[in-house]
RNA sequence: GGCCCCAUCAUCUAAUGGUUAGGAUUCAUGGUUUUCAUCCAUGCCAUAGGAGUUCAAAUCUCCUUGGGGUCACCA
């Protein structure tokens, strides 16, 4: 059985990054009947928050992903630390250091000025006199201290390192005995049972570490996905200063949920030219062994494309539910589905569709001059006038073909353009020019309000 | 700086030794339309550079260059 797992430390919002991974790790889940499990790594008092991790639930909420089983604080796994810390204690695989932190320092800028690579120089490995006084002791664990170390990543191929390099006697708990990420890390992956780590290949280099821990404690090793970054315009990884990297902010912005997850699992992985995917079809296609090796730039007009992709193809009762999370209740209105019809065709963004619904529904309260100008020629006013007629004595004034039909009877009669009643028209509705056919405008207001604006547009502009 | 990773249009990507290097987004042009948008059509645009292997290289090897990541009693 697949298990993977999505393991966010909670020091602020769920981040678009962090959201891919977790993505990712979902799907392969899902594709193979397997699990998929959610971690939060708080073993850092002094910075988790636990409104961070409620901001990260909410956001998985959001987009659908759903963890299996009960969320996993770290925070809460003391006694299971602290029993694999003494056992390796016991069996001499890691030790008690008592440098305090300014020996520490000090070593490291001798090594830097030597130009040497900063590493802990093992002056307590086989330490067995008394221990100075006044010193809170950290634990180290004994890394190999030459040879090679070699992931075999699923994505990334064989990668390898040697120790010598890369590793020292890293602590595995502070003085205060909590312990440290890549300690908790290897200890909660194996014990959890999650057998194939998908995650940011910013912890390629933290990988041999963890495996010493594995190796130390004997337990097996997981497959390792190191999944490439997203990176900003400039080509850095993604961080907080880019702007949008916020979950939650996508949502505000009026961004649909698939569309978001369609980009994101776009980003670094393909299946030919497909460029949509419904969540069925990821979790039916999805593998993380064909994911590309190299970063990729975040690029805001795709995730545009899609989110519009999706907002035309959302059904009138979806969309009005949507809706009122932004402000706007169409569900009452008896006519919602010619106002959602043609509005649809054209919002980028949920909330884009929400601000367009007012210009429509509420009456115009003044007329753009520009628009005026344009459309007001010649004998406009005339035009409308014999409009109102028109409709006064149409009858069956329902759906926007009826209303079209009124209008082309007129134009035909008039011996007219199409523009000649269009424009004026469109002004004396809506106010301005720019919004969908006046076919769908008026069968949305209906007879009486369509009439009644043009009257009121006729009064004010003769 | 050490170590590690990466390199196809502006961007996301396809092509796993043989294609006029394909698709999508953006952009431009044209069409549709009463306007704007949508939609449709067309167009522009790429194998970082250099060696080598091979009948044949975007693809394999090496070098150069460029970019990124990481080097904590953070995660």
């Amino acid at each position: 059985m697949v298990v993977t797992r999505f393991a966010p430390s909670p020091t602020g919002y769920l981040h678009i990054g962090g959201l891919r991974t977790a993505l990712l790790s979902y799907l392969w889940a899902r594709r193979n009947g397997g699990k998929f499990v959610l971690r939060i790594e708080d073993t850092d008092k002094s910075r988790n928050s636990e409104a961070a991790a409620e901001a990260i639930v909410e956001a998985f909420k959001w987009v659908g992903l759903e963890h299996d089983g009960d969320i996993v604080y770290q925070s809460q796994r003391d006694e299971i630390y602290a029993k694999y810390i003494k056992q390796l204690l016991d069996e001499g695989k890691a030790y008690k250091c008592y440098m305090s932190k300014d020996e520490l320092t000090e070593l490291r800028e001798t090594q830097m000025a030597n130009k040497e690579r900063t590493r802990y120089d093992g002056r307590y490995r086989d330490f067995d006199g008394t221990p100075p006084e006044g010193i809170e002791p950290v634990i180290r664990i004994k890394a190999p201290l030459c040879g090679e170390i070699v992931i075999d990543d699923g994505i990334k191929g064989r990668v390898s390192f040697q120790a010598e390099d890369i590793l020292d006697d890293f602590i595995i708990a502070r003085g205060d005995g909590s312990p440290t990420y890549n300690f908790v890390v290897a200890v909660d992956d194996a014990l959890m049972g999650i057998n194939e780590v998908i995650r940011g290949d910013d912890h390629l280099s933290n990988t041999p570490k963890q495996m010493v821990v594995y190796e130390a404690l004997g337990f097996e090793l997981p497959k390792f996905y190191h999944v490439p970054m997203i990176h900003n315009a400039s080509g850095k990884k993604l961080s907080k200063r880019d702007g949008a990297t916020d979950v939650m902010a996508y949502k505000e912005m009026g961004y649909l949920p698939e569309a978001l997850l369609n980009f994101l699992v776009r980003l670094g992985w393909s299946n030919g030219d497909q460029e949509i995917f419904s969540m069925d079809e990821m979790m039916e296609l999805f593998d993380p062994s064909n994911i590309n090796k190299s970063a990729s730039i975040y690029n805001v007009d795709k995730l545009d494309w899609l989110n519009g992709h999706y907002i035309k193809n959302s059904s009138n009762a979806k969309l009005a539910a949507l809706l009122k999370e932004y402000g706007v209740d169409v569900e009452g209105h008896d006519k919602k589905e010619f106002l959602l019809d043609a509005l649809k065709e054209r919002a980028k963004n949920m909330k884009e569709l929400a601000e367009m619904i007012p210009t429509i529904l509420n009456a115009p309260e003044s007329y753009d001059e520009k628009a005026v100008k344009k459309a007001f020629k010649g004998d406009a006013i005339e035009v409308l006038k014999a409009f109102v007629a028109k409709l006064e004595s149409t009858t069956e004034l329902h759906l926007p073909s009826d209303f079209h039909a009124a209008m082309e009877a007129l134009v035909a009669e008039m011996e007219i353009g199409f523009g000649k009643i269009g424009m004026p028209l469109r002004v004396a509705l809506l106010g301005a020019m720019g919004g969908p056919g006046m076919d769908s405008v008026m069968a949305v207001l209906g007879k009486d309000e369509t009439i009644k604006r043009i009257n009121h547009a006729v009064d004010v502009l003769s």
